[in-house]
DNA sequence: ATGCCGCCTTAAGATAATCTTAAGAAATTT
DNA sequence: AAATTTCTTAAGATTATCTTAAGGCGGCAT
């Protein structure tokens, strides 16, 4: 899975720029310009290091590293016109773990996100090796590790099947998942059996919990004779 | 123990001022004008970091570095009067972990410094070679050397499962663990019989001192057929 | 269009699994 | 031998899961 990176940048252009450069090495990129919808990313999504502008209209980028810092273990890039020691030195000691200057040639910045990733997956190696943890679709957002799940910023308290089910769903989002399929994934294939409509009853769960109703659901898709889905 | 810094210049006044800034700091400072004394120290020191000039007279710094991420995984600092982009990526790409150019600020040098090895102590704690021997959570203290427990200031005498126990939490904080990989982590694979309560015992003694109530526990909570876990 | 069949939804109760708690036995340490 | 720690067992509470079955709806054939 190529790593998610998190650009902010109260200025469009500059973060475009970023933007085109780290897509062009295949990186998946989270833009924001604002530091509040970047903390939502950082939340939401799986981000593997992060740029931070210093200035930023709402929260300014040291202080999104130190609230990054809290639960994240990412590198974080800083990036700012100001390139007085005393700031470089600020952010470093913040927890940032490099600092990049404007105007800055974006192959160097480039090359300096990939040194840190270098490290960041050196060290992470074998371990966590970049599964998805964390999925994040219109509103719903899971959480593997910590198996839980918010709609809407709602927290859902679902229990384990229904969680496992909405993964594999939400995994497969754009996809029809058979019922047959689901049972598999969620439960084991040795323990299927046919005409087995227990997955249709933690469907319905699922969309009491969702406030999903079966006419016309939001979230679960029933596709006829075939399964369900989630829209991508 | 203080981490111990590998600096390389041969411009002898240039390293002795590095030295000076980081012995300030109280890094073991291992000091060589030229390559190949440098190898020898990598392969005789405990070096946690190294900062090298591009310009040597036998070696340039570049294979240096090379040589290094054959064997070794410690950050690497180079150092060069060239400032050209190209130069940058160069190191970058060749396994370095940061750059900085000459003339340089020493007070920048040091900052960066710390930011690699905080960087490096914070990958190697949880898993890998380092360890980590100290956790602070909302006022939960555990100290691995000393096995000793306090809870807001208060120490918990915690017997040595039930200290493993939540030193495995602790150290998976913000991750659920469930019952079997606590066994496993914490007996070891081997000892492993499933349907085993004895987890679930240990972890009610650890609430009980604790003074954690199962229904709605400050520190150790319960994820329903999944297992257990601590908030990060 | 109409009616039928099969798939889906929904509800409710039965069954099963997991967790908490307690108490005492076994093992280990002091 | 005493004290401490650890493990086993089991009852009770809680929660999750499955089964069943009735009714609704969609698609298909006539």
């Amino acid at each position: 899975m190529a790593a998610g990176i998190l650009v902010v940048d109260d200025e469009q252009s500059i973060a475009d720029l970023i933007e085109v450069y780290l897509k062009n090495e295949n990186y998946d990129v989270y833009k924001s310009y604002n530091g509040l919808d970047a903390l939502k990313h950082v939340e939401t999504q799986n981000i593997d290091l992060a740029i931070l502008d210093v200035m930023l209209p709402d929260i300014d980028g040291f202080s999104i590293c130190q609230k990054i810092r809290e639960k994240h273990n990412f590198p974080v890039i800083m990036l700012t016109a100001k390139d007085e020691e005393i700031d470089k030195i600020t952010g470093l000691t913040l927890g940032a773990d490099d600092y990049v200057t404007k105007p800055f040639q974006p192959l160097e910045l480039v090359a300096r996100v990939k040194a840190q990733l270098r490290r960041y997956t050196r060290y992470n190696s074998s371990e966590i090796s970049r599964e998805e943890k964390l999925i994040t679709i219109a509103g719903l957002v899971l959480n593997k590790d910590t198996h839980e799940c918010t709609l809407n910023e709602k927290p859902l308290s679902l229990t384990p099947t229904e969680f496992s089910i909405l993964w594999v769903l939400a995994s497969n989002r754009g996809r029809v998942v058979s019922s047959e399929e689901l049972f598999r994934k969620v439960w084991g294939d040795k323990y299927y059996t046919n005409s087995n409509n227990t997955v249709m009853v933690h469907i319905r769960h699922l969309r009491e919990k969702m406030n999903d109703n079966a006419e016309h659901p939001k979230y679960i898709k029933t596709v006829w004779g075939v399964g369900y889905k989630i829209e991508k």
